[in-house]
DNA sequence: TATTGTTATACTCTATAACTATA
DNA sequence: TATAGTTATAGAGTATAACAATA
């Protein structure tokens, strides 16, 4: 039943559940919520998504995204414009507010926890190697 | 901008949206929410806790409580049972079965990803000794 | 007066199914 | 026939405000 991965596993489980209020609360700082904060976090400037794609990223199911894009489309963060390939498909790009508050709300997400803030150089060298190992 | 502690952090951060999906999709194994999932979690056997405590641990305004709770209630694994100190409290205990479920449960979500598993001992030795430091 | 749990309300996210316009 | 996006629907989570019972 034990073993290292396991306890590893679970640690970062716990780490994840304690920092699971995060991300709705920075959102709600930018008058966002969790999942449209998800969205804008996947549509990189410069980089224009098919919904169907962002559906994808998100894991979850293609309607939800009308909604979710509707909102964030309404506080005039991001264009829907047609496909000039395929006449189905919509592609999603950030407006320039957009690209200011994903940006705001990346530096913000990215401040790291006190937990993590303290750790020894040392530690944090070695966590950043063994992270992108995992991420791969 | 960019230090070794937000490095770490950012690609924690990552490794957390990756792994997002897993807590709906292993609770929906056993017909619950992830919100229900959480509570279960929570509710250690023969540590009865009261709706409120399970408000705070969930993060959550207590009123949601009352909702996630009828539908614990409803599923037979959970119970609420007044508090001999003060009546307005209501506390929440496993039943037989919430006892079974939640093992299970907890089991399920252990098991290690892929990516975790495939870290080498001493990795997962070094990443579960810094995670207790993070931890505390 | 303050606190516990509940109810009422409104908004968002979620999946499913059915629809449309394309391909 | 199949796919992209939408709509309709129903269920669940979320916060806010107001309430009854109790402290």
């Amino acid at each position: 039943m034990r073993s290292p991965a396991r306890d590893a596993w679970e640690l970062l489980f716990e780490l994840f559940v304690t920092h699971r209020p995060r991300v709705p609360s920075v959102a709600s700082e930018f008058g966002l919520s969790a999942a449209q904060c998800h969205a804008l976090r996947l549509l990189r400037p410069a980089r224009p998504v098919p919904m169907r794609r962002l559906a994808e990223a998100l894991a979850c199911d293609a309607s939800n995204v009308t909604g979710i894009v509707d909102r964030l489309e309404a506080r005039g963060l991001v264009e829907r414009r047609p496909s000039p390939r395929d006449r189905r498909v919509k592609v999603l790009a950030l407006t320039r507010s957009g690209r200011t508050v994903r940006s705001r709300l990346l530096a913000r997400i990215g401040e790291p926890p006190a937990p993590i803030a303290r750790l020894s150089l040392r530690d944090l060298r070695t966590l950043r190697s063994i992270l992108r190992r995992v991420i791969g």
